[in-house]
DNA sequence: AAAGTGTTCAACCGCGTTGGT
DNA sequence: TACCAACGCGGTTGAACACTT
């Protein structure tokens, strides 16, 4: 074999950039029932057309449940000045001492507001306690102004959606969604925007995540069906079903004879060679309201 | 209103480390 | 012990957005 290393996968025909919400979907729905035991083939098992690399990534950087978005508090950014202080550019053992937050988002933190605050070297030299005021006492710029501003409508996600998925309306849940936003000025005019509020999960700090997952979002229909489930599969179908429950499907929700059936027929097209999470789809899609976003995904 | 410039942050890239054989 | 594959980390990039002129 040459020398240097092998990449990381066959790149070729591989999707690259921005990640669409559908293959969120998918990689959110594969871990969550099989794990992330092997990155590599993660990506062909859950039919995605991305390496394992860039998996892992929007994965930890991204999609984890426990991850704590918005901007940083004043108390997490002196945390970041000082452990970075004590431990350099090790931005995952940063993170570490962060519950939520990721290296990545770290990193881009310091790089784009905290390095800046900090006196220069020769200041620093002279005033050793001075990082954390020097975050005190400074001017805010205008980004980071603007920054502020955002929190208070960071409560919401913003998706495009195709004109002709009306459909899509009646599948979203009214406490969720605020509804429909024909689409900002600035963009053209043929797409609309559903903005859904934001989880409260997702506010919820230092989440030691399954346990206090299960109660924040529990419901009495969703408990049903997640038991149901759960005798059966454990926690990864029944992050499934609350998943199924967030967006209306009916595959697992419901009945308990509805939630066997489904999973059954599931675990059915799996045997046959099928692909467990384009099986899920797929079902999930031809079976419920959600059929006319399936034209749009497949 | 438009063009230019600055900022942010998700994603990519390459390399060091680790674990299995 | 050597080799290899995969993981994980840190640096960098570039598209999108915000702000200024």
């Amino acid at each position: 074999m040459g020398r240097g290393r092998a990449p990381c996968c066959e790149k070729v025909g591989l999707n690259k950039g921005s990640w669409t919400p559908e293959e969120d979907l998918r990689l959110m729905a594969y871990i969550r029932k099989y794990g992330h035991a092997n990155w590599r083939a993660l990506p062909k098992q859950a039919g995605l057309l991305r390496c394992g690399k860039s998996c892992r990534l929007r994965w930890i950087n991204y999609l984890r449940p426990d991850i704590k978005r918005g901007n940083f508090s004043k108390e997490e950014e002196d945390a970041v000045i000082r452990l970075h202080g004590a431990l350099g550019n090790k931005w995952s053992k940063i993170a570490s001492c962060l519950p939520g937050r990721t290296d990545n988002e770290i990193k881009n933190v310091w790089n784009t507001h905290l390095k800046k605050r900090l006196p220069k070297p020769e200041d620093q030299q002279s005033s050793p306690s001075s990082s954390s005021s020097a975050v005190t006492d400074r001017g805010e710029s205008k980004a980071e102004a603007g920054a502020d501003e955002a929190t208070a409508v960071d409560d919401r996600i913003e998706i495009p959606v195709e004109p002709d998925s009306s459909d899509l309306w009646e599948m979203l849940d009214d406490d969720q969604v605020v509804k429909p936003l024909p689409c900002s000025s600035s963009s053209s005019s043929s797409s609309t925007t559903i903005v859904v509020l934001k989880d409260p999960m997702e506010e919820m700090p230092d989440i030691s995540i399954e346990p206090e997952l299960w109660s924040i979002i529990d419901d009495d229909e969703l408990d049903v069906a997640a038991r149901n489930v759960e005798s059966s599969g454990g926690d990864g179908e029944r992050w499934l079903a609350c998943l199924e429950k967030e967006l209306e499907l009916e595959l697992w929700g419901g009945s308990g004879d509805a939630v066997a059936n489904g999973h059954q027929g599931m675990a059915a097209e799996v045997e046959e060679g099928g692909d467990p999470v384009t099986c899920y789809f797929q079902r999930s899609l031809s079976s419920s309201s959600l059929a006319p976003l399936g034209d749009l995904l497949y």
